[in-house]
DNA sequence: TAAATTATTTAGGTTACTCTAACATAGGTG
DNA sequence: CACCTATGTTAGAGTAACCTAAATAATTTA
């Protein structure tokens, strides 16, 4: 993340944008104002840095759009969301809600090693251990 | 975490500081910027502010010990921290660097639920498929 | 199509965190 | 015990977030 000049914030910013227009297509300030809790003059400072930074290409009063270098770190970082979520509701028996809080954070500093550790170490067990598995994710659900 | 009035790099701070205490007796504003990465002028700042808020007891150029709320927030977060590097060593097969480094982020986020459940898993498992545990492992070592 | 409403942008300010440079203190040594 | 070096502190400034209030543009509706 440090790496690549973009903040935990920025990422943020690039991923709302990302699901908004998987969902919607067109997007407008006031949605990702929404989407992130914060107040659309905030959207639009975020948008002009996103912007000179060539992750998004954004014109006063115009449609907004990800660039190339935007949607592939909107994606890497959904797609780490998406990982973690599954791992923590599907192997950890996490609630829902609960498993999202943490994805959301988790997506901006793991690993690619880690997530792909979680990956293997998901299909493995359920593949090798499935009804141990079962059994643990049920006595989960019994405590709550 | 947000919950007690307390931020990410706070907590940071109250970690690191009784992690030196832990392992040198008294600690001095040096030490305290040696392990965080920052000037002495910032680890000042923090102490002050630490201090107004009732979790560090600071008074210039006197030493520098945590009150009873601050060593509850720096072992928490320090029992997540272990919690969490084993986990992913243990059961993920992370090595120890990438490890460290992703508890070091995620210990400031994971929910108590989330920790709690990674816990009980290792637990599970390890009682009751060590084998398969053991061959993930393994085959995990072999790949790098 | 003109007026009213809604959305966006600018201007200006706040907070948390960081830094450098300059100043102050404490403790060890000649 | 005075001085020198280490360490610590203050002052002042920068950056990345955020906000409110005011101004502007776009859109809807009468």
């Amino acid at each position: 993340m440090r790496s690549l000049g973009i903040s935990k914030r920025e990422e943020e910013y690039l991923e709302a944008i990302y699901l908004l227009q998987k969902n919607k297509g067109v997007i407008r300030v006031k949605d990702i104002s929404k989407k992130l809790g914060v107040r659309p003059p905030s959207v639009v400072d975020a948008l002009k840095k996103l912007s000179e930074k060539g992750f998004v290409e954004y014109e006063k009063y115009d449609r907004i759009l990800l660039t190339k270098k935007g949607i592939e770190i909107a994606e890497s970082t959904y797609q780490k969301h998406i990982l973690l979520a599954k791992f923590f509701t599907e192997i950890l028996g996490i609630p829902p809600d609960i498993a999202e809080e943490d994805a959301c954070q988790f997506e901006h500093y793991v690993h690619e090693i880690t997530a792909e550790k979680m990956k293997e170490f998901a299909q493995y067990i359920q593949d090798q251990c499935p009804y141990v598995l079962k059994q643990f994710l049920k006595e989960q659900k019994e405590k709550s």
